[in-house]
Parts: structure tokens; C-alpha cells; sequence
DNA sequence: GTCTATAGACCGATAGAC
DNA sequence: GTCTATCGGTCTATAGAC
């Protein structure tokens, strides 16, 4: 995807300009990291004057907590989404089915959670990315607890590994097969619980 | 000053500028990122001018790649000293051994190999990075085949995707007992093979 | 080979007109 | 609220003395 295309993402609907720089902003720092990402990056693909940045967030850092706090609203949504599933069982499953789907995107750039929590875990004092990885565990936990496993924490643990794991060598490798024939591992081992 | 008296400069006594450069170097990206890393950091922690760098290097990007290439050599001296053990298990238990003892370093800034594949495979065009997955993955597909297993690259994939996902957790909860637990479980998983 | 000084580009942030 | 213009600082890279 180009430039402009991520542009045109960011703008399709003409949401207001904070949004539009909070979503251009996530994926500029999905696809190049957040060290790489400049403000005149963000304010050319949201179509907002550099200057005007300022009047919605103080500093640049502001910006990328504001990255952190929109994956963090995400996976909660895709939480709340999979609860339309009846058994915690068909809720891993569905959850499996959005990790593959992402497969391609992984491959290209990495899980876009992971490699957040990689890069802003090595210097922010406050240790919010790690949310993004700390509420899909207590939720995974909560479901193998349903299946009436004593072993929760530790299956919750084993699943995002697993999910992490792939995604680096998904990443490392390019190529998105690996994440693809992990999911059907990891759809194979939920049902055999 | 013959080769020989150059690399031996570089090992014996205090090591030549350009190791320096290249050691501190490595140790910053590790901690910092990549693009958090500037030469006046380096050249400080190097305890070299930082325009004398400029001798060494031609571009900042050489040296990034020059930190590539030290990991790829430590991945394969680690390898090398791999196989004083005799059997492809012991090998395999004294790797694991080698990852748990990073477990503290892991906890703070991450696998060093797997966070700097994740940052530069983003941006970057040559793909080189991809061999700190590639060569430890090769290798361990070698020990399981001569383990007399027909689906040796599964279990090579099966076992990086432990640790580099154990990795991401135990960096983004700044928890390192999840690391050492994932050890003994690689452990033991080895054992029953 | 080594080092100082600094050029030239870019970035985050601000001032101030409208 | 919006936008232009630009400041001050920092970064990579170079020039040139020794």
C-alpha cells in the first residue's frame, strides 16, 4: 500500500482531524515504527497542516500514547466482538480466525501490537504498550477458566506465545504461510481440549 | 601492522576503534532501538570522536549492518560452542540453557536478535536481519533431524516460536520468570522426544 | 589516521495572523 | 479553531588542520 493509499484511508469519511491523525498515525507506526515517524509523516497522510497538530496534542509523545490508547480500544473491541459466540471454544476459534486473516499485514510488518510493545518497552518509563498484551492474556485466561482448566494462566500464556512467536518468525522470514499453518495448529489444539 | 596484529589488537588489549564502535553500537540498538541510537551516543559509549567515525563508516546504515553482523557471529560462535555436547538433545538443552540465562537482559529490552529483526524488516529493503531467524531455525531443524525426526522443520519452527514469543511476553510484562519457566518446559519437552 | 569544527538537512515545537 | 512561517535544536555527514 502507498503513501497516499494510507492518506486516502485517513480520509475516506472525513472523521475530525483528531481522528484522522490518530489513524494515520497508527499505521505509520505500524509500518515504519515509531522512531521513524515524524509529525510532517502524520500530518500529510491525515491531509492536516503540521502546525495544527499542535492545537489537538501537546508533544509528539502525546501522539503516540494516543497510538497505544487506539490498538488498546481495538482489541477490546475485538474482545467484546467474539462474546457473540456462545462457548469460550468457538471464542478462541473465532479469535484464531482474526489473527490468520491478518497474516499478510504480519508478514510485511509485524504483529502491529508486538512490535509496538518491542520498541516502546526498550525506553518509556510508563509501561502502558504492555496493556496490549496484558489484556488479550487476562481475556484468554478467563476463557480457558471457563473450560474449567485449572492450567489457565498457563494455556492463556502458551496461546499468545504461540501467536507472538509466529508472528516474529512470520515477520523475520516474510512469509505469511507460517502464521497461517499455526492457526490451524492452534484451532486443532483448542479442540482438543 | 600485519592482519594478525590487528585482530589480535582487537582481542588481547583494548580493543581497536572500530570494535568499539561496532560493540557499543550494539549494545545501544539493543537498548534503545535503532533509530533512538545516534552516532554521538555511539561515539560517546565508544570513547571516540564522533567525525572519526566517518573513517570507519561511510553512512550511519553501515553500522547498523555492522551490528547485524556482529548478532550473526555471536549466533554462530553460540552455535560453534554447541557442539562440544555429543548428542543433538544435549545441544538443544544447552541452547535453552544459554536463552534462560538472558532471561533478566530479556525482561528490560527484549531478544536482542528478535527486536532488531522487528524493527528493521520494517523499513528495510534488503532483508538481512532475517538471518538471526534464519541461521539459529536452520540449525535447529539439523538437531532434530538427527533426532531421526521426519517433520524437523516443525519442530525447529515449534521451538524458536517458544522463545521468541516467550521473548515478547517476558519484555512486554517485564516478567523474566516467564522466560525461565518457558525453559524448563523446552527442557522437558526435549527430554520426552 | 585522528580529531575539531561546522555545514546542511530535518525535526519538534512555537508565534502570531486570520 | 485554523494555518503559515519559522525558530532553535539535533542529526548525519563533510572539510580540512594536524
Amino acid at each position: 500500500m502507498s503513501d497516499s493509499e494510507v492518506a486516502e484511508n485517513a480520509t475516506r469519511t472525513r472523521p475530525g482531524k483528531r481522528e484522522r491523525l490518530v489513524r494515520a498515525a497508527t499505521e505509520l507506526v505500524h509500518r515504519q515504527g515509531v522512531e521513524r515517524t515524524t509529525l510532517a509523516d502524520i500530518a500529510k497522510a491525515a491531509d492536516v497542516p503540521l502546525g495544527n497538530i499542535y492545537y489537538y496534542f501537546k508533544t509528539r509523545d502525546e501522539i503516540v500514547d494516543a497510538v497505544v490508547d487506539t490498538h488498546v480500544q481495538g482489541v477490546e473491541e475485538t474482545i467484546e466482538s467474539l462474546g457473540r459466540h456462545r462457548t469460550p471454544k468457538k471464542r478462541l476459534k473465532a479469535l484464531i480466525g482474526v489473527l490468520a486473516d491478518r497474516s499478510d499485514v504480519i508478514a510485511s510488518f509485524g504483529c502491529p501490537h508486538g512490535t509496538l510493545c518491542s520498541e516502546l518497552e526498550k525506553t518509556r518509563d510508563d509501561h502502558e504498550a504492555g496493556r496490549l498484551i496484558k489484556i488479550p492474556l487476562a481475556w484468554l485466561e478467563e476463557q480457558f477458566t471457563l473450560l474449567g482448566r485449572r492450567d489457565a494462566r498457563e494455556l492463556a500464556i502458551k496461546f499468545l506465545v504461540s501467536y507472538q512467536g509466529t508472528a516474529v518468525l512470520t515477520h523475520a522470514l516474510r512469509d505469511p504461510s507460517l502464521m497461517r499453518d499455526e492457526a490451524t495448529r492452534l484451532e486443532r489444539w483448542i479442540d482438543s481440549l
